[in-house]
DNA sequence: TCCCAATGGATTCTTTTTAGACCAAGCTTG
DNA sequence: CAAGCTTGGTCTAAAAAGAATCCATTGGGA
């Protein structure tokens, strides 16, 4: 029997500031140049005191993300779309055993949540993903892939949210913001498992042209494409096999006709 | 422009580790008479001091819902499987216009859930899941319904968790449990949607029925109609219709079939 | 130009939280 | 029975966070 409380709270109150303001901007919610609100709306809107967001936003600077200008004109802003993961450290845990259900919990959710993108998208919603995209493949192109490893992750972790975000539900974007935080400490755990730059740029240009079409079905293959694809990563990562293999409701309507036919 | 900040954390540190029992009692994962751990250990796990701990724990025990004893064989124990809502007051916010946004999330999630608690669900589980449906059955019996109608909800919200824990995947009871917890702020701004008791409680059986079945289609029927009857509800209770219309491919096969033929 | 409003910067004082030690009660075991 | 362990109950000093005030800079508008 394992306990079931997590920690209540960060130790220091100033780090939770740091965490919220951090994942923003890793999640691409804020983007360099933006301008945060003053010190005091700030502290007012996380409800903690400007001493303390002050020094959670001298962390920030310290780290190069935020860069704060005095003066009438001046404010907060961002200084880097780049965060260190030092300044995330997620609170929940996740075992080792429990990394292959994120991948399960991604079969179930995502491919959905494409197809609802795929009905209430706008046209801001494509250019952003399509944005996401040039700046892996400028990654790419610079051969900075290795060297900056999490860099390209992180783009990849905006791509899935902002595809939540085009749903225009608010709900879901909490779900998927839930799934993608567990999904950062599995690849964390999965012993930095190599994302082969190309393939996903690939596979992410697919995905957004699926969900253009609004083809439902050409949406979920390619998730499960996509999907299909991580599971194989994860198998070769760890040398062992799926814990359960995905059950058949969640595979493509075409992938099981194809099967059975065969 | 809305501010994307939210409050840091608990404006005082122990009113976080209430709320983190409180849920758990909520939820069903502790039931009255289980022990929770020492206090000392209590406040290890959550990182907190145990000075703050036990202001928690005094709190919860004159709410009545933990009870503690001392000496050697005593302890902290859970006095009353009901939580009055007071103690929960969850943190997020939810505009009304998002609530219909609920609905829509379980739609795209729950049945899914359902169809994979099908495959893992274990005699327990089926056990826990009756368990809750007789404790409902005994409030209707009782006809404590309208009187202790948060108890029922509570109870609803259980057995909604016990089919995601089912699933033996804990990163979908963590998604289930970031979409449970904005229902309940829903119910709670959706001007107390009346529950009408029997036929949830009809519609529940059938639910359990149907997983016990392990038949998928009739899953997703059973799912369909209850989530059917909770937009309903939700368009009688607001006087308007949903924002958006349920998606084809978030209705089952069967229904699509039906109405095609129609 | 000159004043004012808004910004970040800094100080002070109070409350909350922490960390640790110590006590009393009561079961368990030798 | 008695020693020893674990339990909750209590207290204190130090660290952290909160709340409020004042300062310095700067840009825009009267």
């Amino acid at each position: 029997m394992e306990l079931p409380f997590k920690p209540v709270g960060p130790r220091r109150t100033f780090e939770g500031a740091v965490e919220q303001i951090a994942e923003q901007v890793r999640l691409g919610e804020l983007s360099a140049g933006d301008r945060l609100p003053s010190e005091r709306d700030l502290a007012a809107a996380m409800q903690i005191s400007r001493a303390t967001l002050r020094e959670a936003v001298r962390v920030l600077a310290d780290a190069g993300v935020l860069e704060v200008k005095p003066g009438s004109a001046g404010g907060i802003f961002v200084a880097s779309d780049y965060v260190p993961l030092e300044l995330l450290r997620s609170k929940s845990d996740l075992r080792l055993g429990e990394v292959a259900g994120v991948l399960e919990a991604r079969r179930l959710f995502e491919p959905r949540v494409a197809q609802l993108a795929a009905l209430n998208a706008r046209e801001e919603d494509f250019a952003h993903l399509a944005r996401i995209l040039e700046a892996q493949k400028k990654l790419l192109a610079e051969g900075d892939v290795l060297e900056h490893e999490d860099r390209f992750l992180q783009l990849d972790t905006q791509f899935h949210l902002r595809i939540a975000r085009a749903t225009g539900n608010s709900t879901i974007v909490s779900l998927m913001r839930t799934l993608l935080r567990r999904l950062e400490i599995a690849r964390d755990l999965a012993l930095h498992e190599p994302p082969v730059a190309p393939w996903v740029i690939d596979i992410h240009e697919r995905t957004l042209a699926a969900i253009r079409s609004a083809d439902h079905q050409r949406i979920e293959e390619v998730m499960d494409e996509h999907l299909a694809g991580m599971e194989r990563a994860w198998q070769q990562a760890t040398d062992r096999a799926l814990v359960r293999p995905v059950p058949d409701f969640l595979r493509p309507v075409a992938e099981r006709a194809r099967r059975d036919g065969a």
